[in-house]
RNA sequence: GUCCGGAUAGUGUAGAGGCCUAUCAUGAAGCCCUGUCGAGGCUUCGACCCGGGUUCGACUCCCGGUCCGGGCGCCA
């Protein structure tokens, strides 16, 4: 049984002599002597309950004064449209029952008088949520994970679910968590890839996955958690530039339907959404190399990977959402297609916001032949990736995919500071709790 | 990992050897108040991260630790 009949934000002056009951949080109670005004807060809204100390029962009069803020409480009473009342409106109660009563002091200000930082609103979430700024985050990160599944159900692809338990460290490189699996050891999987990909053997044609992804670095900085939502994608019989196109066009819906769906988000976090156009700037490593290296005392050779310090001034001269394409070879990861007339350049890509990294693609190498020999080359014994190579000796397609990092869009998308305010409960070198 | 900065009531802060019996806001308790909407007024409560050192005296200076923030690194 719900127990209330409607949330604050349903209720308009219109309904004025209207019995409802309205359920959630004594957001605070302001107390002038003869009129005392409780402020309800649920997850839409905040509504006013006004009463007045001559008309009202004296027990719920004094139950209401001395509530302690953040009690769970439930409104019973009649509408009553009012012009003096935020939002033309007030509750006259009939009732107040207190579902459960809240601790004092809190563990930080919910109303936001009072900041709080970081660190003492993750430990203290489910508080620091009940801001509606904070919410709007996450309501919001609700509407680009909808967009996105709407667009790959409307072109084509089906959604999967891949193990996050996995027996080795397939992909090299990255280090990954250790887990005890019963009598043997396993890990936590860093990326879907090898799974899509054995997918696409199996003819499942265009596939995506939104799912957790774990890496074990000890990376320290605004945008790095160790653990993180991907948005992955496999398409067979394409090559890169189709799932580029793919992407930016996810991208830019993902962008309108928020600009479209979320206005009071928006509002609320003080955003106005520019929808970036597409199709996105390409560049290729070679010109963003040139870029990078323009002033630069110490010069990245081609080849190299590209420093924090490089990153900042390509994102600084585009100035908007571009994909870098034409990565060398030896930089990319095995399971990548080089071009065929030029090796040492790859059919690998990564979308960039101006500040950072937000996806990774490529085509993918489907020879398997070609795939043993890219593994060797880059270190790791192909015996540990039977599993994989399987796939590609029965009949597997050409096909190209790309990973898209979930808090990053939501992060660049509100131009949060830390990708720790785009996460619920962030996991990082150090947190572990909540 | 490394460099820089920081740690003061529940929360956010001021204070930079004795002025500290530690500032302000918020909060909590109580009182006054009939239209508040960050209500207002009055009273009360509540704190110097840990360990060592320097000093007559340390919240303040020094060393070590822990934790936090930022930069970089690491990040197929």
């Amino acid at each position: 049984m719900v127990l209330r009949t409607h949330y604050s934000g349903d209720i308009l002056p219109e309904m004025d002599g209207l019995q409802v009951t309205l359920a959630g949080w004594a957001h605070e109670v302001r107390d002038l002597g003869g009129i005392c005004f409780l402020v309800l807060r649920d997850r839409e809204g905040f509504a006013q309950v006004t009463l007045v100390a001559k008309k009202v029962d004296k027990d719920l009069l004094e139950r209401v004064r001395h509530l302690s803020r953040e009690s769970v409480l439930l409104v019973k009473g009649k509408v009553k449209g009012e012009p003096k009342a935020p939002r033309g409106y007030e509750i006259i109660p009939s009732d107040v029952v207190v579902l459960n009563e809240a601790d004092s002091p809190l563990p930080m200000d919910p109303t936001g008088k009072v900041g709080a930082d970081l660190d003492t609103r993750l430990d203290s979430r489910f508080v620091d949520l009940r801001r509606p700024s904070v919410l709007a985050v996450f309501r919001i990160e609700s509407e680009v994970l909808r967009s996105f599944r709407n667009f790959f159900s409307e072109n084509g692809f089906i959604e999967v679910c891949t193990p996050k338990v996995v027996a080795t460290a397939t992909e090299g490189g990255t280090a990954l968590f250790p887990i005890t699996y019963f009598e043997r050891e396993a890990f936590l999987n860093q990326s879907p890839q090898l799974y899509k990909q054995m997918l696409m053997s199996a003819g499942l044609d265009r596939v995506f996955e939104i799912g957790p992804i774990f890496r074990a670095e000890e990376h320290d900085t605004r945008r790095h958690l160790n653990e993180a939502i991907s948005i992955d994608v496999e398409v067979s019989f394409a090559d890169e530039e189709d799932v580029m196109g793919l992407l930016e066009k996810a991208m830019a819906k993902a962008y309108g339907d928020v600009a479209e769906r979320c206005q009071k988000d928006l509002e609320a976090l003080g955003i106005e959404l520019a929808v970036p156009k597409t199709p996105f700037k390409r560049v290729t490593y070679t010109e963003a190399l040139k870029i990078a290296n323009e002033g630069r005392a110490t010069k990245i050779e081609w080849g190299d990977d590209l420093d924090t310090e490089a990153e900042k001034a390509i994102g600084a001269a585009i100035g908007e959402h571009y994909f870098m394409t034409e990565w060398p070879t030896v930089i990319k990861p095995y399971y990548t297609q080089p071009f065929e007339d030029r090796p040492e350049i790859s059919r690998g890509f990564d979308l960039m916001h101006p500040q950072m990294e937000l996806a990774s693609g490529a085509q993918r190498v489907h020879d398997p032949e070609l795939l043993v020999q890219k593994i060797r080359k880059q270190g790791l014994d192909p015996d540990g990736f039977e599993f994989y190579l399987k796939a590609f000796r029965y009949g597997m397609p050409p096909h190209a995919g790309w990973g898209l990092g979930l808090g990053r869009v939501v992060l660049t998308m509100l131009g949060l500071e830390n990708i720790r305010d785009a996460v619920l409960f962030p996991r990082d070198r150090r947190r572990l709790v909540p």
